[in-house]
DNA sequence: CGCCACTCCATGCACAGTCATTGAACCTCG
DNA sequence: CGAGGTTCAATGACTGTGCATGGAGTGGCG
C-alpha cells in the first residue's frame, strides 16, 4: 500500500500544481491585459528589467531561453511583438553577429513598473490566500 | 520589509510553480505521445476512468468542464478528437436533451490503463526526485 | 398556450505555442 | 585559407486554446 499511496501523493500534489497554475496564470493574464500584456510578455519583461538592470551581460535571447518556460521559437515571436509595440530594443551582438541584443526602451521600463504592483496583486489573490 | 520579503516570497514560489508546471507536463506529452495522446487528453480519460467507474451520474460534459483545465470549447474539441480516435463514445441525455454524456469505449479504458503507469511514471521523476 | 430568459454544447475566428527547418555567423582542423 | 560541423535566431507549417457567438432545448410566468 506504501506505492500505492505514493502514487496517490504525486497524483494529488500534482493536481495541486496543476490548479494553482490555471488560476494563477489566469489571475494575471486579467490583471495585464488591460495594458496590452499576457502573462509570458510580462514575465520576459521581467527577466529584462531585473536581470539585466545596470547592463547588458550577454547576448540575450540566447541567455533567455533557458530562463523562461518558453521555446526559443515562441521567445523569438514574442519578442517580436514587443519590439513592435516599443517595449524592447533588438540590435545585433558586434562580437558574435549570430547573437541579438534585447534591451527594454524607456516604454518598456515604464510600463514594467507600472504593471509589476498588478502581477503582485494577481499572485497575492491566488497563491498568497 | 516585512512587505518586501512577502512579495518575493509569493514570486520565488510562482517560479517554482511555473518550472515544475513546465518540466511536468513536458514529461508526460513525452511519454503519452508515442500513444497518440497529450497531458489534456489524459487528464480527461483519467477524469472519465475514475470519475465514473460504474456509471453516469450526470450529463458528463457540463460536470467535465468544472473539473478540468480547459475551457468548454477546448473540451468540447478535445472530446470530438477522443470520439474521432475510438477511445469515448457521446450520447445525448434524454433527460435533458441539450446534455451530452461521455463515456469511455473499452478500448479507451484499455488505452488508459496501459497509459496510467507511464503518467505516474513522469510524475515521479520530475516531482518526486 | 406562447413568449422570454436561460443553459448546454458546438463552431468561427484569431492568436500564441511547438517542431522542424533555414540561413547566417563562427570555430576548428587539415 | 577553406570545408565541415556547430550555434544562434528567425520563419513556415501546424496544432491547440480562448473568446465570442450560434442553435437547440428547457423552464417559468403571464
Amino acid at each position: 500500500m506504501a506505492a500505492k499511496t505514493a502514487g496517490a501523493r504525486l497524483e494529488e500534489r500534482w493536481r495541486d500544481i496543476l490548479s494553482a497554475h490555471a488560476r494563477t496564470m489566469c489571475e494575471i493574464d486579467r490583471a495585464l491585459h488591460p495594458h496590452g500584456l499576457g502573462a509570458s510578455d510580462f514575465e520576459v519583461l521581467d527577466m529584462l528589467a531585473t536581470a539585466a538592470p545596470e547592463e547588458g551581460e550577454q547576448c540575450r535571447v540566447q541567455n533567455l531561453v533557458g530562463r523562461v518556460h518558453l521555446s526559443q521559437s515562441a521567445l523569438s515571436r514574442l519578442i517580436a511583438r514587443l519590439e513592435k509595440d516599443g517595449l524592447v530594443a533588438r540590435s545585433v551582438c558586434v562580437e558574435d553577429r549570430r547573437g541579438v541584443w534585447v534591451a527594454l526602451t524607456s516604454r518598456g521600463r515604464d510600463l514594467h513598473a507600472e504593471v509589476l504592483p498588478l502581477q503582485r496583486a494577481a499572485l497575492a489573490r491566488t497563491l498568497g490566500a
